[in-house]
DNA sequence: ACCTGAACACCGTTCAAGT
DNA sequence: ACCTGAACACCGTTCAAGT
């Protein structure tokens, strides 16, 4: 009766992520969603591990990121920002599916082709966009979890502010530049 | 028959999750390993999260991360890596706790006290305080789980080499020096 | 190609009751 | 203070079989 294509499958998982938050978007619910047993989703997906990674390319896709070969380094870390805060735990998707290596790869791309433009040396330009991708996505993760914490009324007062993501990546930023002047300046 | 404290029971988490990883660390399973029912361990803590969060703060004290006041940036940063480093899925398990406000505040904590050592206003800190520690816990744990996915044989070749955290430390130290003398002499 | 039906081996949590 | 017994409401995954 309910027949759908693997597409179908992402976009309501990514619509059951925003709606519900990653801790309620089981298999089970997504095929009840669906309107299907949770063994068809099988038939798309060789395990959750696997949905997850696509699930978190979609989201990134949808932001934007990776579309934009000429951001610099703060743009690009903006879009990303943006593309994480736009699904509720967007953050962690997008952390779960690069720590075990089934997706959201376009993150970290998208940042290394940004700090490409810095012009730097090769291993200053991957400890830069590895820096970079883990503070994006620790900063962002931290205000959607208290984003959603505030909203379930869980805390009342939230004496800290948000952090600031521009402020940070424009530390790393500054210390790239230094860094890069001062190996200029050593080797020649 | 088997009694315990709650110390006894956080000792064995710590136990069980270095030998079988956070996703094999299930209040099942630590009852068993306790010889004792699951809903006895609901006698020592409200929930999951705060048994995980116990585990955090004990995992973190172990490493002696916060007895160190005198650590500057990179020590405290190296000292805390070294603390999730020693059981599995450290950076995992303290990452969860910070997320989830029920531990692991002595890393942050360790840190705020190395950045203050640097005499910078106090925003500034704040945000050096917030990337390194993203960035520490990001690197270590992204280290971790490639350790147990090479350890498990799931892959072959690991073509790109580990982080290097001091070198990533090393960027935003640069720029919090850098970012400090651009205020003084901009400000007086 | 995509789905059902039925099962297996698990989870976290609650709560009355025991010692 | 600490634990048992029994239950509730879930999980991810497999696999033979259907269309």
């Amino acid at each position: 009766m309910a027949r759908h294509r693997r597409a179908d499958v992402v976009d309501r998982a990514l619509d059951v992520l925003d709606r519900y938050g990653l801790a309620d978007l089981t298999m089970r619910r997504l095929a009840a969603e669906l309107d299907v047993r949770p063994s068809a989703l099988y038939h798309h997906f060789a395990d959750k591990q696997h949905l997850l990674g696509a699930v978190a390319d979609a989201l990134l896709a949808r932001g934007g990121v990776g579309a934009a070969p000429d951001d610099d380094v703060a743009a690009a870390c903006r879009r990303l920002r943006d593309a994480l805060l736009a699904y509720r735990d967007g953050a962690e998707v997008v952390a779960a599916a690069l720590a075990f290596g089934l997706g959201g790869t376009a993150a970290s791309e998208a940042l290394a082709a940004a700090v490409a433009r810095e012009q730097v040396a090769d291993d200053l330009a991957r400890t830069a966009t590895g820096a970079l991708l883990h503070l994006v996505l620790g900063q962002t993760a931290q205000e959607q979890t208290h984003l959603q914490a505030h909203s379930a009324g869980a805390i009342t007062g939230d004496p800290r502010p948000a952090p600031d993501v521009d402020a940070a990546v424009g530390l790393v930023l500054a210390g790239l530049r230094a860094r890069d002047a001062s190996d200029a300046g050593a080797g020649g």
